[in-house]
DNA sequence: AAATATATGCAAGTAATTTGCATAAATAAT
DNA sequence: ATTATTTATGCAAATTACTTGCATATATTT
């Protein structure tokens, strides 16, 4: 995990911070910049370590993730494990993850055939529906072993 | 929630265990009996306080959890909060929950559309699919507030 | 540029979960 | 059935994940 990040997603990360109104401090650009460069997703200590030399306290992360979960820039991901952990939340790019139980490989799943689903949901009374979805399998190079 | 479990459940968890080749301990019956009683998801902390007069340590309802998800007698839900939740796994009748992100009431949702998009993930080569699914949103009382 | 508000680092605190080990209970062997 | 062996339990201590208080530093507002 490299830690080089571009100037360029710097830039979006303050572009980001910004827009939800959450002051802009070097913590908060770091970690937002960690999160657009890489795929995740990340537990806090996995964010924590990929800071290299940009770290920051890692109480700090924990914070900013709060903020970033409630700003709505974050989503929290359940990967079966007792670790919560985090990814940025491209709007456009709604997916779900394939989780090998074995090697714990993390693939992306980009069809989302929820939004039917939803509108039952919506029918029963509900507002602001989101899901949470992943699946859990044993992928090929598991399977060949 | 009531302690009293009938003899008819606990003869059913008996069953469950030994189809499991688990020692039968009296722990485990009255876990396995509360689960297959109540309705859940449960944390651990609700299960061993279900128990009530047939409480066992709190970290033997840990342990036999462990068990349990093992040997695939029960699902491990996350609801949205750090706190992960067991439930039976009546496979029969596989369902999905929609929890209220305000008063965090639970209902079921029976449908599950997810049987297809699993073969696509099988098509990729991986076996054994499962997946974790829950919505949220806000329900019809907490809009009415 | 000074004043105010907000975030950070560090250390200490809390909560959830796990583990070691002696005892107890369950299964297997006789 | 009784004893031997294996496995699970309870209790306490340890670990891990996460949170909080407070003084200082940094960011925003005036």
């Amino acid at each position: 995990m490299k830690t080089a990040i571009s100037k360029k997603l710097i830039e979006k990360a303050e572009k980001l911070i910004k827009e939800k109104n959450l002051s802009l401090t070097e913590p908060r650009k770091n970690i937002l910049g960690f999160l657009l460069k890489n795929h995740g997703p990340f537990s806090v200590e996995e964010i924590h370590n990929g800071l290299g030399n940009k770290a920051c306290d890692l109480a700090t992360v924990y914070r900013c993730i709060v903020q970033f979960e409630n700003s709505n820039l974050v989503d929290r991901c359940y990967l079966g494990d007792e670790i919560i952990r985090y990814e940025y939340k491209d709007t456009e790019h709604h997916h779900h993850h394939i989780i090998c139980r074995i090697c714990k490989s993390i693939a992306k799943m980009k069809y989302c055939f929820l939004s039917e689903i939803e509108q039952v949901i919506r029918d029963k009374g509900y507002s602001d529906i989101t899901h949470s979805l992943e699946f859990f399998g044993v992928c090929t190079k598991c399977n060949a072993k």
